[in-house]
DNA sequence: TATTGTTATACTCTATAACTATA
DNA sequence: TATAGTTATAGAGTATAACAATA
């Protein structure tokens, strides 16, 4: 039913489905979905997977803090903090100081949820990537580490939309 | 950057949002988002350009034939080309044999709605790709065509989570 | 009065099932 | 009975505004 396929699925290709951009978002939202897969036995949806990341690079954060990290609206962290704390992997301390905020930590049982996680990253990492060889996806790794850095995307926030320096109260 | 393998946001990286698979998820709904944007000021949304695109490819097709295409579900599709319509962009011809399907058929406005659809998708292109020259280009289309391969993504079908041969049934 | 977390609300996208009109 | 298109509805995911407690 296509045509026969251009010898070339370069960026001048006439059928834009070949050209970089449109792979990507396919690819990238395939990737997405795939990982989301894998998290779902583990009870874990992708945004509870960079909550969990975050509070372990910086223990102690508020909520207000950890949306800005995000890029999360606070409404929205209320609800998936309060499934972290039912299934017992992040707790909201009271701080001495200020009674109107909390002080989020990981327990124990978080950390151990997030070395899991690496791991379900890791298998899912090799799948995605398995028509690659280890310097293919080094080479690929770059030329997206480029990319994302020149349209200022925010290192290791997943919501691609969200822009460096731009603010959350949307205009700046 | 002249850094051997191991060290900075290689596969093998202990931090996952340097991986391939992250950043593929990132930028690739960062594409997505920006195409969006783009295609905002035509008034079409991404699932149009795709309907636009495959009725130029095959016209006359059913609307069902044309949800198995795309992978979307009928009950979208009324919706869609209901709006596509409305412009003036597509039209619904009874067809002479079945009173109870559509044949679908672009109309001159709307070849011309995929002529500046196509400029669209260049300019988004250029943009999104400026951080690499032509011949980087053509190999990061090179991985991700491959990586589209091996994982059995239909070509020039967006929704990436979509897998050649699998049935429409979803999953819980 | 400003700030932190919360609740309530709305809007989009997507998926499922029920309905109609033909066949 | 089966099929094509449609309608209605429900569930995610996400954004906005109003609110209570505290500062």
């Amino acid at each position: 039913m296509a045509r026969p396929r251009a010898t070339s699925a370069t960026p001048n290709s006439p059928d834009p489905s070949a050209w970089p951009a449109f792979l990507l978002s396919q690819v990238g939202a395939h990737s997405a979905g795939r990982f989301a897969d894998r998290l779902a036995p583990l009870g874990l949806k992708p945004p509870h997977a960079g909550i969990l990341r975050a509070l372990d690079r910086a223990d102690g954060l508020s909520q207000q803090a950890l949306g800005e990290a995000l890029g999360t609206f606070p409404s929205r962290l209320v609800a998936l903090l309060d499934e972290l704390e039912e299934r017992g992997l992040v707790e909201r301390r009271d701080r001495p100081g200020d009674r109107r905020s909390y002080a989020l930590h990981l327990t124990d049982a978080g950390r151990e949820a997030l070395q899991q996680l690496v791991r379900v990253a890791r298998q899912h990492q090799d799948d995605l990537c398995a028509a690659l060889d280890e310097s293919e996806r080094e080479q690929l790794a770059g030329y997206l580490r480029r990319i994302a850095e020149q349209q200022r995307l925010a290192p290791g926030i997943h919501p691609g939309w969200k822009l460096l320096g731009e603010g959350r109260s949307g205009k700046s």
